[in-house]
DNA sequence: GATGAATGAGAATTCATTCAT
DNA sequence: GATGAATGAATTCTCATTCAT
C-alpha cells in the first residue's frame, strides 16, 4: 500500500553505491583498470551489470568517483591535524603521521591511484584535481620549510614532495615488508631542529 | 633474382624490429598500452599486422621487449661511468649524471615504464627483472653511502632510491618545466663531503 | 482519510493516461519510437516507470493506443462532415477540409503515424485497422467519384488516395512552409464540375 | 611464398561488401532497421560479426551506404532516359517508365528507403542528399510541365511529386497486387496532349 | 494508485590473433 | 618475409520489465 519513503530509497542507494565502489576499487587495484570488466565487478559485488549503470554513468565514471573519494579522504585527514600555530617541526611531524597513516589504512585506494597516476587514457579529469591539491600541498610545505633550517625552502619542498611520492610508490609496489615507520622516523630526524 | 644472403635478411629483420618497437613505444607512451591497438601500430609503422607476429609473439611480448630495452640501455649507461675506485661522492655524482641524462634522453621510454610500473596485469615478467636491477642498485648504493657521512647507510640508500623515483615520477608527469638539473645539484650538495 | 470515490479514481486514471500518452507521443514523434525509452517518457511526464505499467501493458501497447487514438479522432472528424445527400463535389470539399484540418492540428500524431507507417516491426496490429479504414475510405471515395466526371472512378479513387498520402508525407517531412492550403485548392479545382 | 596481389584483395573486398550490403538490406527492409541486429546480419550473410566492422564503421554507416546506393542507382536510371530535346509528354513518359521500372526491380531497397524516410533518428545525413535530388527532380519537372497544358506548372510539379511518392508508398506497403502499370497509364493519360 | 531499485537478455563494437596465399 | 581478410570471444552499455513496499 504505502510506497517506500524517500529515506528508505536513499539508504538503499547509499548501500549499493558503497558496495559497488568498494568492490570495484579492490578489483581495479588488484588486476588493473583495463583488466577488470564490469561483469567481474557485478559478479563480485553480487549485483547485476545493469545496476552499476543506475549509479554510475560509465566504467570510467565509476573509477573517477573512487579516485576522488581517495583524494578527499586523505585531504581531510591531513586538514584535521593542521595547526598553523604549531612549531614548524611539529607540523611536519603531524602531517607526515597523517599521510603515512592514510597510506597504510587506505592501501588499496592508493595502490589504485598510483597505478593509474601516469595513465593519461583514464585520468584526464582526476589529474586536474590532483594537481590542484598538489599545489596546495606545496604551498603549505613551503610555509613550514621556510621556518626550518634548510638551504633553499623552495627546492626543499619540491624534493620533499618527490621523496614522499617515491616512498609511497615503493611501499605500495614492492612486496614484502617495507619499513614504512622507520623510514618516516629517519626522514623526520633530518629536519629535527637541533 | 639473386637470393639475399643471410646477412641481408638479418639486416632487414633488425630494421623491421626496430621500426616496430620505436613506433609501438611512442604510441604506448602517448595513448597507453591498452588504448593502443596492434592495427594502429602496424598502420603507423607502415607494415602489416601479420608482420608484427613474425617478430613478436604477442602484443604483450612486444611491450616487454621494449621495456627490457629501456632497462638495459639505462643500466649500460650507469655501468659505463662506474669506477669503484673513485671517491664515493664522485661516484654518486657520476651515477646521478648518468641517470638524469638517461631519463631526459629516453623520456618516452621512461614515461612508458613508469606508467606501467604499477600495473600487474601487464608487467609480471618485467617486474622481476626490474626488481633484480633494483637490488643491484641498492647494493652499489650501500657501498657508496657506507663511505659517506650518513646516519644510517641502509636507510639512506632506501630513502635515496625513493627520492630518485619520486623525482623521475614528477619530471615525467608534471607538465611544464621541471628543474631537473637544479634538483640534481640540490640533492648532491646534501651529500657533498665538507 | 476519506476514501476516494470510484469516480475520483477514474478521473485520476484518465488524467494520468492522457498525460502519459501526450508525453510519449511527442517524444516518439521527435526522437523516434526506438530511440525513446520508457525512462525518458516517465521522467518527462513526471511519473514513475512503474506507473506506466499500471496503465499500459508494454511500450508497444502504449504506442498502439496512441496511434489508434489518432486514427479514431481523424475518422470522427471526417464522419462529422459527411452528408451523403450533398452534391459529390461538395462532399469532396468537406472531406478534404476535414482531413487537411486534422493533419494540421494533429501534426505530431500524424508525423508519428507516417514515420511508423512502413515499419512492420511495430505496426502489426495497427496496420490491420488502418487497412480497414483505408478500405472504408476507398468505398466512400468510389461513391463520390462515380458521380463526378472522371475517366475511371476506381482508378481515380486509388490515385486520389495516393495523392493525399503523398501530400501529407511531404507536408510532414519537408521542413519549411509547405503551401498546404494552396495545394488543397489546386487539387479541388481539378474535380470542380464545369 | 607469394602474397596475394592487390587485385585479389580488392576482389575479395568487393565480394564481401556486396554480400553484407545485400543481406543487410533485405533484413532491414523485412524487419526494420532497429529490429535487425548486427548478429542477425552476420549470421544470415555467413560471416562473423567482426568482419562487418572491417568494411563499415557502424551499423548506421552500413545503412547509409545502402540507401545512397539506392538513390544513386535510381538517379542513373532516370538520367539515362532523359532527352531534353524530346517533346515534353514523351519526356514525362520516359521518366515515369524509368521510375516505375526502378521501383519494381529495386523493391526491397525502396521499401527500406521509404520505411525510414520519416525517421529522423537514423536519416540525418541521407536526408540532405535526398532533399538535394528532390530539388533537382522538381526543377526538371518544372521545365516539362511548363511546356504542357497545365493550369499552374509550379503547383502541378508539386502535386505530381506528391502523387508519385504516394503511389510508391501504397505499392510498397499495401500487400497484394497493386496495379502499378495501370496506375501509371491512368496518370499519363491526364497529361497526354490532345 | 505509486515508486524506483533491481534484473537480465541482448545490443553494438573492439581487437588480438590466425592463416591462406 | 609479407599481406590483410577473417574470426570470435570479450567488452561496455541499454532498456523494457518486474516487484517489494
Amino acid at each position: 500500500m504505502s510506497p517506500k519513503s524517500e529515506d528508505q530509497f536513499e539508504a538503499i542507494r547509499q548501500k549499493s553505491m558503497t558496495n559497488i565502489k568498494e568492490t570495484a576499487m579492490e578489483l581495479f587495484a588488484h588486476n588493473g583498470y583495463h583488466s577488470t570488466s564490469i561483469s567481474k565487478i557485478a559478479k563480485e559485488a553480487g549485483i547485476s551489470k545493469g545496476l552499476m549503470y543506475n549509479y554510475f554513468d560509465s566504467k570510467k565514471a565509476l573509477l573517477q568517483e573512487i579516485l576522488l573519494d581517495t583524494i578527499e579522504v586523505t585531504e581531510a585527514a591531513v586538514m584535521e591535524v593542521m595547526r598553523p600555530e604549531d612549531p614548524p617541526y611539529e607540523q611536519l611531524q603531524k602531517i607526515m603521521d597523517a599521510l603515512f597513516e592514510s597510506i597504510q589504512s587506505d592501501i588499496h585506494h592508493w595502490k589504485l591511484l598510483t597505478a593509474l597516476a601516469a595513465q593519461k587514457d583514464v585520468m584526464t579529469d582526476v589529474q586536474e584535481i590532483a594537481l590542484e591539491k598538489q599545489k596546495e600541498f606545496m604551498e603549505t610545505g613551503l610555509k613550514i620549510f621556510s621556518q626550518l633550517d634548510v638551504a633553499d625552502p623552495e627546492m626543499e619542498v619540491m624534493v620533499f614532495g618527490a621523496l614522499l611520492d617515491g616512498i609511497f610508490l615503493h611501499y605500495l609496489n614492492f612486496p614484502g615488508d617495507y619499513p614504512l615507520e622507520a623510514v618516516k622516523q629517519y626522514i623526520l630526524k633530518k629536519y629535527e631542529p637541533k
